[in-house]
DNA sequence: CTGAAAGCGCTTACAG
DNA sequence: CTGAAAGCGCTTACAG
């Protein structure tokens, strides 16, 4: 450990001790084909020598590029942007680039914050995941920030949120919230639900809007005291039942996604009911834990890893945006057993 | 839209505007109080009218500091994983950094090649999420890394794992995974078990082995057949607890995690074994779904997002390490409903 | 196929 | 309190 690190070797140090010239060594170290057998090698040999590493901050400064990625993300803790973002990376792997993600701490107004943080990275792609929030400032700062690294070269990358319109450069990712839960609703129809209570996310957010729209196309009744608020979170959807229950007339509760579902089912059992008996149960996103609720938990499957695995290819430049820049991705209803027939 | 955003302005023409050099700007950038009040002012204005954002990799190559935290971790989609993550990103947001998430897809090799990644791009700190192998050359070579990080004044922080002898300058936070997998075989023995099966993680990880150990001291009768392999996923406690059951001389089956426990459960169903009559199940980590398994399940809390709050605050300095270099947390006993005293 | 030179956008002593 | 100048470690035309 003699100090050996004290100063990482340059590129200037490869060059000194190859014979050649910084350029020389990196073109080497960009596979340019235009250098002779014999001096790559040499240069090779010296960059293992000194265990040259390149500096990413001076490459990313003479080459305006920088081999990182941004992904915004709302909470890791969530398991949809965990798998999401367990599929961004499997892919920036791949493409030997980095991912740089940053959290919002599901407050969406954060996505300013960070998304100046990319920008400062200069980062080659970015990728912004889950809902977006329906506020004409907000988005407008969006927009005009996304813009700017557009008009930089760098790929932009929506998952699991509505395209933009006013950014032709954008690709997006979207998930079929709304035909997920008509699904899902019909599926309650046919078991002979009428009255179905629904728990909806946070308000003014793409994801939550769209899963209730779903609902409320299908709802019986449309009675707008059957929806109660949520935040995604598992003691949110705890305590949203909680009220719908207080009511005797519903049959089944919805949650608009797995986590609020399995604060339902703990809300039912705790209020001396049964699921599916008493009250019938779904959620949406069908992560992997769904299997194992009691019981297990009927929902919509959303394709969180693939998503996640398209994003990034797009924002490394690995495959190309479609021609519309919007991919449709759908999401199936799979049936488990918190519903069934309601009884006469 | 009319290309402003063509070129992101630099801090030269922010200078120019205000009418000061470059260095006075850099100066109010950086918040040195040597500059007069209607100076940093004006020169507020400038930056604010021209959008100057700095540019990171320029100022990383200056000052030799990047504002990044690399955190290197084995599967996003493994809430352990996630819930480390979202502590520390809770830190490195409040600290101004920008957590770097590399994964290694659960090939702890891969941490090398990770880490040099970090390394180009001068990471502040460096946070190693979960358990490390046991693998000499590997060990050799992480040690080789990391003490270049050190060198170089990099913060480095083990989350989940062991001190390294050898790199007196990491700061380590242990879970007490061999107490807490202790505590729990005591709470089994003293329902009356006798035989319990174990579902091991992958071999050579530190966390794998910690965890079994704590399962030998307390195993009664040693018998190694009673132990199986898994994977730390849900699909591999499953496989291992269907070997487990063909057996049937077994009580109880302990998994090294919550995901693999998830299986046993499912395996033990799918037997036509009830839990906890017939069979008693028991995990660790206590993530959020354990509260929602049928039947809820007896696991071993770990506080995942404290401990990467920790992490997050030492390797951006917000916090100091302990002298001792070591800060240990502890790992309770959660008893719910899949164990029971085992029938006479 | 290779090199000399300028430049990327900052920070930091050094003077004043 | 402020500025001129050098330097951080690369890449990229431009020549040859």
């Amino acid at each position: 450990m003699r100090g050996e690190f004290a100063r990482p070797a340059t590129l200037a140090d490869v060059a000194n001790r190859a014979g050649v010239s910084a350029a020389t060594v990196s073109r080497v170290l960009n596979r340019s084909t235009l250098v002779a057998r014999g001096t790559r090698e040499r240069v090779e040999k010296a960059i293992h020598e000194l265990q040259y590493v390149v500096n990413g901050h001076a490459r990313a400064l003479a080459a305006a590029a920088s081999e990182v990625i941004g992904v915004v993300v709302g909470d890791m803790s969530d398991p949809f942007f965990a798998h999401i973002v367990a599929g961004v990376q499997d892919q920036t792997f791949l493409a030997g680039q980095l991912a740089l993600v940053c959290s919002t701490g599901s407050d969406p107004m954060r996505e300013i914050g960070q998304l100046e943080h990319l920008r400062r990275l200069r980062a080659d792609g970015v990728i912004l995941v889950g809902g977006s929030v329906r506020d004409a400032g907000h988005q407008r700062e969006l927009t005009r920030l996304l813009g700017g690294f557009h008009n930089r070269g760098a790929r932009i990358v929506l998952c699991g949120r509505p395209p933009i319109p006013d950014l032709p450069g954008a690709c997006a990712i979207t998930f079929d919230n709304t035909g997920g839960t008509l699904r899902l609703m019909e599926h309650l129809k046919a078991l002979g639900h009428t009255r179905i209570g629904y728990v909806t996310g946070p308000p003014l957010r793409s994801t939550s809007t769209e899963r209730l729209h779903g609902y409320q196309i299908a709802a019986p009744g449309h009675d707008p005291s059957l929806i109660e608020q949520g935040t995604f979170t598992r003691e949110s959807g705890w305590a949203a039942s909680r009220k719908l229950l207080l009511r005797n007339d519903i049959t089944a509760i919805v949650a608009a996604n797995d986590l609020m579902a399995a604060g339902a089912l703990a809300a039912v059992r705790s209020a001396g009911l049964s699921v599916p008996e008493s009250i019938s149960v779904a959620g949406f996103d069908d992560i992997e834990f769904c299997q194992d609720t009691h019981p297990p938990l009927t929902t919509v499957r959303l394709p969180l890893r693939e998503a996640g695995a398209m994003a990034g290819r797009i924002a490394c430049g690995l495959d190309a945006a479609p021609p519309s820049g919007v991919i449709r991705l759908g999401a199936d209803l799979v049936v488990r057993a918190t519903t069934s027939r309601v009884k006469a």
